[in-house]
DNA sequence: TTTGGTGTTATTGTCGACAATCTTTAGGTT
DNA sequence: AACCTAAAGATTGTCGACAATAACACCAAA
């Protein structure tokens, strides 16, 4: 593994997590320092990060952290409502059954470990975030999941991490992953398309109450 | 306009157009020796490329140009589908009448200089190109136009370019074309979404039969 | 002959310094 | 006082050289 890769890691886990705030500059020469490596690797690191769009470039003028929106919310879960729903549809033909299993008994172990921790919104967070990449995953497509895994879920993390999602909707989620898995077990991909697309848009809904709260 | 961006065009051209041929091993000197420019801007420049899909890079093992093959196809033209059906209607609700005026200008235009330049399928290939970018534009969610025109669509040309694009499809493209942007005219997006997955099926199917003949 | 190890070679990853560009600030003019 | 201009400062883009890693060839042993 290479430095660039060890620097974009930290740095993404940063912005993600709002350590790095939203909406600041990015400043090679000091992060350069911060991170203790030349500028070089940092630069390869920078064009990856606005690959996923955790920063937005402007040649010859600088970086910036992507600030969290309405807009860009409703457009990301847009995105993700129609590409994730592919991936269902092409998940229900491509899994074997073996990967179903695996995620089912994925599912039990979130199960158990939401009720230890109730409220604990993390760890719900990977769990959320394991299951959807276990589906997209199993779509095959290689492009597909070039997109979801690589350039949207960081950002997807990003407004789950700071903006919060909490309330009744941790619990609900479980039941609509677990329906989901069960229409693709059954083979029913235009099921578990709808499914997914109508959790994708819960999971907007909730944000979206979330970020209209804070900023009022 | 930095020499990166001016390299990475070039070597885009050269990859799409089969100057670069694919599945050939890139060597950083050697190119870098081509186009008379450090290994910085070009190393900036086969980030990028990757981000488009035209290369494939492994740590400390250099890059090559992708291979064209028919599971790619498939796998680049469910995601096109998908993704320029939920354009199209995204456009039916945010283009002005003013925009759509201009896209059905553009296929009066196209259509006079195809009966010019009956067969030549490198301007109708622009002109394909162009119609469709109108379309992603439309639907104003940057997410959606950042996938489709700046990581996908070189991808798309390369297989067109390579693959060709003729017999009666190049005449039958523009009247899909105009009922799809009727349907968007008429603000009725559903239609829209399924005249451009058949129009984007129809494609694929045109291109595969080549593909398959080719390499047979 | 085939397989494993080793040395060589070439390529990639990284570094520090220089050049080009933009932002900012100070100054002068209307 | 507001605005345009210009110089200073800082930041990004680019360069050539060095270090680390991987591919390759060669040789030895089974």
């Amino acid at each position: 593994m290479t430095a660039a890769d060890r620097v974009l890691l930290e740095i993404q886990r940063a912005i993600v997590e709002g350590d790095i705030p939203a909406g600041s500059k990015i400043s090679e020469p000091e992060l350069a320092r911060r991170f203790d490596l030349s500028r070089a690797p940092l630069r390869e690191a920078l064009a990856r990060l606005e690959r996923c769009h955790l920063i937005e470039r402007i040649p010859n003028a600088g970086a910036r952290v992507v600030t969290l929106s309405k807009e860009g919310l409703i457009s990301l879960y847009q995105l993700r409502e129609e590409l994730e729903g592919l991936a269902c549809r092409l998940a229900a033909e491509q899994m074997t059954d073996a990967e179903i299993a695996e995620v089912r008994a994925l599912l039990d172990q979130h199960l158990s470990t939401q009720r230890v921790r109730e409220g604990e919104s993390y760890y719900q967070e990977a769990g959320d975030l394991d299951f959807h990449y276990r589906i997209i995953l199993g779509s095959k497509n290689p492009y597909l999941i070039n997109i979801l895994c690589d350039e949207l879920y960081f950002l997807v993390r990003m407004y789950r991490v700071q903006l919060g999602m909490n309330g009744p909707r941790v619990s609900r989620a479980f039941d609509e992953h677990k329906a989901i898995i069960h229409a693709i077990a059954n083979r029913d991909g235009e099921l578990a398309d709808l499914l997914m697309r109508r959790h994708i848009g819960a999971s907007r809904r909730n944000i979206e109450l979330q970020l209209t709260g804070n900023q009022a």
